[in-house]
DNA sequence: TTGAAAGCGTTACCAT
DNA sequence: ATGGTAACGCTTTCAA
């Protein structure tokens, strides 16, 4: 068995009830009993039982994290920001895996929500309309999701599109292919209607060349869509679809980026270390996470939130998957 | 407030014992009183608080598991794998990362420790001599690390090595490169041990030309050293490693597989993806992570454990980063 | 088969 | 400033 606070309110000559307010701050203490009994349970090896505090009303100091796939480095990034500002916090993060099963997404928070101080919600895939009443039962933040009733922190993906294409276009680009992920897909909704939107300049155009799956399969499927579609430049739903297409287009012996520029989404690991390495969008995604503990705890300490809603700014890493149509020559 | 087991057994008219009873199968419960325990609880939407119950001396039926590094796809995958196995076993698995920390290892097991039944440490960063204390606090099994006094699971790297260099002495190699990772990392004296191990057919040597990190800049600084070995096929730390050796090779106007064969360890996505697929030994890691929850629970569930110590198979999947010294031709 | 009561580790409240 | 008491949600004797 443990040790506990009565263990410690025993050895320093005092009751449970004042070391608990010594532990807690939540009372008087004379200063000499406070050094005292702090003395005596450092010296036992005290540990105080958030749970069992909790139980009387208190905090656990602990929050949940409920991903879809931790294999995927996306959320991975997530994971590591979020437990890295919890922990500035003085709060634990426990992670939760849901398999991309939205069933498991409210079996396992309604597993832990009661218990932890406050949830974190990453890319929820339940459904708009059900995700009221999932994020019902405590304080929730969702990450890369936006919802009308809950706090959320995204990345400006209209931005990230226009970014990507941006460039393309500045490399002398005008027929631009579009690799689009699946049609169910919440986030490439997002993308689609962030390229509907493109303000684009005359004689430019971004078609959508196909709806892959997201995953390298997808990309190498999509790789023959692009080649047969004559763009000398295509975006891909994100990175690992990128990673695909790079490989049919080798394996069919079209240069990149000498034949045809290629554009990745997410900056995942893979994107750098590829030959050639990855022109990108990168989302901040420890940031954003980070920004997601801040806001849950601003939520559970009971203070004002600022803004319900944060969109954070992306940027593109320009790597050697793309370059100009025509090399840069002297001006004549 | 949520609903208690107290406003359940109002409603069913029964008293808190009955229906804690009915919960937990731990005694005597009529037939007809169960169903209507339950029945009472479903229509409530009564969940049984598990921290509390845990505090009367019952199992939380939740594990720890801490991981040093999440954005590791390693540990996504032992994750992965024991999140899958343990949700079939009726338990939830926490995770947190420690980021490569020993220190936030002990701090994280301490804070969980005594909340769950049991936890998985993966590749722990502690020193073998406090590896004991450490585990000490409840039942713990080890994931890809050895211990004299803690179970454990791990893959037989002999084994995994001895694949590799067998393979590419197969296609025709006699001179081989080893391309090593840091002298402080527990997996690289395995790695080392295994390669002196090797029994190596006459006129056939593996000659480790470097250590360097275990990260793609590793690779990429390697690769001029596997170049000016001379050797005609390298085996490098890990895939990470090997991914970075990849680049510096194509940046240097290296051909692989035509004029150096890669092999890597562990088998990361990126290998996939890579141009040209990275031939590389992969970890039983998905079942790796399910033999530990495994043991785990049946240490937790008072049950004998049949063997403390599981070392796992290892096999080579063959990809395009390797070929014979010689092409193939005719017999004459 | 059932229920009353005690207790798990902690904290809030109210006396002292 | 301190301590006694009750309570949190649940389980576990033990007696009925």
């Amino acid at each position: 068995m443990a040790v506990t606070i009565r263990d410690v309110a025993r050895h320093a000559g005092v009751s449970p009830s004042t070391a608990s307010r010594a532990f807690t701050l939540s009372g008087p203490v004379d200063p000499e009993t406070h050094a005292r009994v702090l003395a005596v349970a450092e010296e036992l090896g005290y540990r105080r039982n958030r749970w069992a505090s909790s139980l009387r009303g208190g905090a656990t100091k602990k929050l949940a994290m409920i991903v879809p796939d931790l294999t995927n480095p996306f959320f991975a990034d997530l994971v590591r920001g979020a437990q890295a500002r919890a922990h500035e916090l003085g709060y634990l993060v426990l992670v939760t895996d849901t398999d991309d099963d939205p069933r498991a997404e409210s079996e396992m928070l309604a597993s832990l929500a009661d218990r932890v101080d406050g949830s974190l919600l990453c890319t929820p895939r339940t459904p708009d309309d059900q995700l009221g009443r999932l994020t019902s039962r405590g304080p929730t933040v969702l990450l890369h999701r936006t919802s009308d009733d809950v706090p959320y922190v995204i990345s400006d993906v209209a931005q990230g599109v226009r970014l990507a294409v941006d460039n393309l276009v500045a490399l002398g680009h005008r027929d631009i292919a579009y690799l689009d992920g699946p049609p169910e897909s919440w986030s490439a909704g997002l993308r689609r209607t962030a390229i509907a939107a493109l303000d684009l300049p005359d004689g430019v155009a971004v078609r959508t060349v196909g709806q892959v799956p997201a995953r390298f399969e997808g990309g190498v499927a999509g790789g023959d869509l692009v080649v047969a579609s004559g763009a000398t430049a295509v975006l891909a739903f994100n990175d690992v679809v990128a990673l695909g297409l790079l490989h049919r287009l080798v394996a069919r012996g079209v240069r990149v980026p000498d034949d045809l520029s290629v554009v990745g989404y997410d900056d995942v690991p893979s994107a750098a270390m590829a030959t050639p390495g990855l022109t990108t969008v990168a989302q901040p995604l420890v940031a954003s996470a980070r920004t997601g503990v801040d806001m849950l705890v601003d939520l559970v300490e009971g203070r004002p939130v600022g803004d319900a809603a944060v969109v954070l700014p992306t940027h593109l890493v320009v790597r050697s998957s793309t370059r100009a149509v025509e090399p840069l020559g002297r001006t004549a």
